[in-house]
RNA sequence: GGCCCCGUCGUCUAGCGGCCUAGGACGCCGCCCUCUCAAGGCGGUAGCGCGGGUUCGAAUCCCGUCGGGGCUACCA
């Protein structure tokens, strides 16, 4: 073990001791049964879906319990930091209303970025190292991979223990030279002698009862000496800083439970009160063959940006989420599902896939139960940042665009459900807008094609009826100007007779509606075709229409 | 390789020894409605990974096995 003055010496000599932590971070005053939780961004990447996942469920927890819930910025990877990566986290929670009781801008447990951290860490590292808990470790990659592969080729566990933990017991003297050399050096935590071969059990909130192999390895608390900030490993981190925080439940990932072994010694060793853990299923996706976790490289779905870009309603996505952490909410409505609590108990084992149509289905359901007005506010704040023509259109034109909107929805008892996130709206109601309409071109045009009716046809049909064309309100009243017109030009008056006898028939009343229907729309799907000539009013009808016709 | 987690229809799941000839939701298929597209209504398709036990009785408990996932980093 190393002289306590040669320990000291590595570290700034006002470094406080562990009291004044203590003392700094009291314990919080809050009710029996309180959770205090945490989530723990990494900047490293963009914001993963599972990271809201668990951010969701952190936060429902702790609010249920009367607790805290706070963000912890875990930045101790500096070099892999990515840029404009905690801007978007910012994003993400305002978008679906996460917002922690404690973090950057608010909370007596600070600072919430563990690079802000540097002398807390420092001070249990040292504290640990004057114990002989920790000790310096000099080993170059070259000598731990060197390592790693002779534990390989002798079946051995991988690792840093025992005979292989080259610098646990090294003589002081050797330290003491390569220090005067100034050769960089990380702090190792010493796993205590008995640790090896015994086995731990732990209680996990989720899964019960979890039983695994004591961590044997000497694992790196301190990172490497030769950086600016002296950063923790995120195991250390995560017992100060949870301990410090004032932390007593901890919901994280499935990954981490290999990990509790080490955790738990590291709170032990560090005299911290043992902290309960639940460990959250990861999201997965359907691969050929099989599934594997969401990965954030290889999965556009897997960012949170592809659902904010698309669209997605934040409640039905909530309201997905919540369905996949307690399956039972998937059953109940949304407005009640968003109000029930989760319970950890409750909470699935097995990874779920991300089903994107069950996620569309969701948001088709949920667009559906809003207003018109509700709907034009979030496809205008979608647009203002992800379509900036169709904005200045709804800018421009509210009146239609309210009235588009409610075709189908207002005063129905079965709303369209033609929207299933923001981005639709252009293509589903798009139309309704000159600014965002190219009449047809004529018979020829491509988007006739499908109605299967000569060009001759029709242009006639298109003329004629523009030529009479009366702006009705009484709906069958509208509609029968087509009917008496296609009866008129020897259509078929039922698509039965049509298909009974084609010969006979130019089309049948089908393919007259779905002429005008393209005429108006540009498309053979569209609602109810009264409703649009409404909104559009009768200049916008008959230019449509003789556009087709000349 | 070692250790850990997990395993009910294609997907999410209910089930926690008899209420299970395994229930629901999404998807898919069909029918109805209909001027179209949706929506809606009705119906259908499809599952306890496998093998041993324990038990009068097992999707439920035990063991094994197979399969999937994860950890084994100075990434979190």
């Amino acid at each position: 073990m190393l002289d306590r003055a040669v320990i000291d010496a590595l570290f700034p000599a006002d470094l406080p001791e562990p009291e004044h932590w203590e003392r700094r971070y009291p314990a919080r005053q809050l009710d029996d049964g309180a959770k205090v939780t945490r989530f723990g961004p990494s900047p490293t990447g963009f914001v993963h879906i599972g990271g809201i996942y668990a951010a969701m469920i952190n936060r429902e927890v702790s609010t249920r319990s009367g607790g805290v819930y706070l963000v912890r910025v875990e930045d101790t990877d500096q070099a892999r930091e990515v840029e404009g990566a905690l801007a978007q986290f910012a994003r993400a929670f305002e978008y679906f209303d996460l917002h922690p009781d404690e973090g950057d801008d608010r909370g007596d447990y600070g600072p919430y970025h563990q690079s802000q951290r540097e002398s807390i860490y420092l001070t249990y590292v040292r504290h640990l190292l004057r114990q002989g808990k920790a000790y310096l470790c000099f080993a170059t990659k070259d000598e731990l991979a060197d390592i790693s592969a002779r534990q390989q080729a002798t079946k051995l566990p991988t690792g840093y223990y025992g005979k292989w933990a080259i610098w646990r017991d090294a003589d002081p003297a050797d330290v003491a030279a390569k220090l005067a050399d100034g050769a960089p050096y990380v702090v190792r935590f010493r796993v205590p002698d008995d640790a090896v071969g015994q086995r731990v059990r732990f209680t996990d909130a989720i899964r019960g009862e979890l039983e695994h192999e004591a961590n044997r390895n000497d694992t790196v608390i301190l990172k490497s000496s030769d950086t600016a900030l002296r950063l923790p490993t995120y195991h250390f981190a995560h017992a100060v800083d949870d301990h410090l925080m004032r932390v007593n439940l901890v919901i994280r990932a499935e990954e981490w439970i290999s990990s509790v072994p080490l955790h738990q010694q590291l709170f032990a060793a560090l005299d911290f009160e043992p902290i309960t853990y639940a460990h959250i299923a990861p999201l997965m996706k359907q691969i050929p063959g099989g599934k594997r976790k969401l990965s954030k490289r290889k999965d556009v779905e897997a960012g949170v940006d592809f659902y904010i870009e698309a669209g997605y309603p934040a409640r039905a996505i909530l309201y997905y989420l919540r369905g996949l952490a307690n399956g039972r909410l998937a059953e109940v409505p949304l407005d009640e599902a968003l109000a029930a609590p989760i319970h950890l108990d409750q909470c699935g084992v097995a990874g779920p896939l991300v089903d994107l149509v069950k996620l569309e289905d969701i948001s088709a359901d949920h667009i559906a139960t809003l207003s018109s007005t509700e709907v034009y506010d979030a496809v205008h704040t979608w647009a203002t940042q992800y379509d900036h023509e169709l904005a200045s259109v709804l800018d421009a034109e509210r009146d239609l665009a309210l009235r588009a909107i409610s075709v189908e929805r207002e005063g129905v008892d079965n709303p369209r459900k033609d929207l299933r996130k923001w981005s639709d709206f252009r293509g589903a109601y798009g139309f309704f807008f000159p600014q965002l309409f190219t009449p047809l071109t004529g018979p020829d045009d491509d988007r006739l094609t499908p109605v299967g009716l000569t060009p001759e046809v029709a242009t006639t049909f298109a003329g004629d009826f523009a030529e009479s064309y009366q702006q009705l309100d009484d709906q069958p009243e509208w509609f029968n100007q087509i009917r008496e017109l296609a009866t008129k030009l020897g259509f078929a008056p039922s698509p039965k007779d049509f298909k009974k006898n084609p010969d006979a028939y130019p089309g049948s009343i089908r393919e007259a509606s779905q002429l005008v229907r393209v005429a108006l729309t540009g498309s053979t799907r569209s609602p109810d075709l009264h409703a649009i000539t409404q909104a559009l009013g009768p200049d916008e009808v008959l230019r449509r229409l003789r556009a087709l016709a000349s």
